[in-house]
DNA sequence: TTAATAATAAGAATCGTTATCAATTTTATA
DNA sequence: TATAAAATTGATAACGATTCTTATTATTAA
């Protein structure tokens, strides 16, 4: 299946890869809507769910039941808060002997940028 | 605020209990209506809802979009597969230097069971 | 140009979940 | 006991996020 990218396309993934924010679909709907103001939230949907499938981006699902997108697809690993639904990127490649022993005590491949790890961010933490 | 509990919500308890699967509102649901044919879907979510609030469950945010619930609330972690969704207990203590880095590094704090790691389980991997 | 394909906006439909509500059951208290 | 208050329920409406449908327009290929 041949695929053309459209404008509408490259402005979503150009607004996406702007950020590190982790937006959901809907930020990325008002942000490109400025620029296009006929934009269908429908087609940003679409659109998101075609660069992930060219491995553009990613998906997170996060706890606050959106999904969330990123354009920065190198393997990175993501710290996502119960409170406030923020997610941060964390770079480490200290998993990967953990990851290595998963995979020979379950059988199980872990991805490279496969770790989610919730708790609470540095605002929401109890104070002590 | 004092709360009973139902045998309603006993029976889901029980459920849930029972299994290692990380079932599903309606899987609950399919189960205990047998034993309590006018049982109703609002009444599992409801009680699920209760339970992790109580702590006697834990809720899973899996990546098919839908919540699973386990009443293993001891500290483990998750592998969920990419593929088919099945979500599988991980038991390690050797996240905790992890742990404790991230929280050094970021300020964030890491839940003793707050690790997700998504990836391919031994079915659906692809055999090299 | 013509025909086929791709992309679109708008909105309906779906899905998982939560909230509402009136009726019933359970518990507390007089 | 009686009876008021609180908890629980099934049914169903409502919800928000996402997907799907339809009709239309734009792009490409022949």
């Amino acid at each position: 299946m041949k695929r053309n990218s459209s404008i509408r396309r490259e402005k979503i993934a150009e607004a996406l890869g702007r950020t590190r924010s982790h937006p959901t679909a809907e930020w990325i709907y008002d942000q490109v809507k400025q620029e296009i103001p006929d934009l269908s939230l429908g087609t940003v949907y679409r659109n998101l769910k075609i660069l992930v499938e060219e491995g553009r981006a990613r998906v997170i699902h996060a706890e606050d039941g959106k999904d969330h997108f990123d354009a920065h697809v190198e393997a990175h690993h993501h710290l996502i808060c119960k409170q406030c639904g923020k997610v941060v990127d964390y770079y480490t490649s200290e998993e990967t002997g953990l990851a290595q022993r998963i995979e020979t005590d379950t059988g199980f491949l872990i991805d490279s940028d496969g770790l989610k790890l919730s708790g609470f961010c540095k605002d929401c933490k109890p104070k002590a």
